[in-house]
DNA sequence: AGAACATCCTGCTAGC
DNA sequence: TGCTAGCAGGATGTTC
């Protein structure tokens, strides 16, 4: 499923196909993927506006227009973006928003379980992150995520620290799979009280979580078997062929040999090392 | 207020 | 072979 790497991936993709173009048509199926909107208002505050770039924060993908209106999109777990060339002659089933560009290309929105969503910004401030995404945490490849913010969080959570990693509000952009890596890399039980963390390991659990994720970007993102995410052209990711825990549940550690468990954290599934990581 | 759980949904898999 | 129960998970709402 998408987490910040997969989801910068197709933000470069969309910067480079989407930006600078003009939307000329939009067709929404269905009204669960826009349903902050009446599936009707979609088109009317897309059609005819340019693209002036495409950002991301956290999650969320941002579509700035020239209007001066923003198209936030956020995945979820299955949701999957993709420019095509019609006539489109792939599978329609589970296709939920088409947007045709005055290339006459068009973006396809594809999204089995339907959690994803689409929705339309239009308060002021054209450049700024869109009102509805101010509760979320500094990006983690953003210079606002600080080892000062990481430590000043840590501190008033009880909870595991894997379950303040998976926090949006807290940082934007890690899930379950990043979480356990990100651990991973730093020596820390996933399991492992936030408020209990010392100096060093907030530090390593800090400078983990900016290798890990800049590592699975230059790798462009993580494509499982079971987990189908592929970029905007279709490509698949590269990096789950790095991970050293993350589902590996049975199989020995890379780097000491002891088999990989699995624990439920907050009704997520974690996966650790119980010698590597303390 | 903080933490944990239920919910949305479909596709896949394990077990009969 | 074919059925079903169970699992997967991001964000939100609910409950303790």
């Amino acid at each position: 499923m998408p987490e910040l790497p997969e989801v910068e991936t197709l933000r470069r993709g969309l910067e480079h196909h989407f930006s600078r173009r003009r939307i000329v048509d939009v067709e929404i199926i269905g009204s669960r993927t826009v349903r902050r909107h009446a599936s009707e208002e979609v088109p009317q505050l897309l059609v005819g506006s340019t693209v002036s770039k495409c950002g991301r924060h956290g999650k969320y993908l941002i579509v700035f227009l020239d209007s001066g209106i923003r198209m936030v999109i956020h995945l979820r777990m299955t949701g999957r973006l993709e420019i095509v060339t019609p006539p489109f002659l792939g599978d329609i089933k589970h296709l939920h928003a088409r947007f045709r560009l005055d290339d006459d290309r068009e973006l396809l929105f594809f999204d089995p379980r339907t959690f994803g969503e689409i929705f339309i910004s239009t308060t002021k401030d054209a450049d700024q992150l869109p009102d509805e995404l101010a509760s979320l945490g500094p990006d983690p490849l953003s210079e606002d995520f600080t080892l000062e913010h990481l430590a000043k969080v840590c501190k008033k959570r009880n909870a595991a620290i894997k379950s303040l990693l998976l926090d949006q509000n807290m940082i934007a952009g890690i899930g379950n799979i990043y979480g356990d890596e990100i651990c991973y890399e730093a020596g820390v039980l996933p399991t492992k009280r936030a408020s209990q963390l010392t100096d060093g390991e907030l530090a390593k659990l800090y400078k983990a979580t900016g290798q890990i994720l800049l590592k699975a970007v230059e790798r462009k993102g993580s494509t499982l078997s079971d987990k189908k995410y592929l970029d905007i052209t279709g490509s698949e990711g590269q990096y789950q062929k790095h991970h050293r825990v993350y589902a590996k549940v049975g199989t020995p550690c890379t780097c000491c040999g002891n088999l990989i468990l699995r624990v439920k954290i907050s009704g997520r599934s974690s996966y650790y090392c119980p010698y590597c990581q303390k």
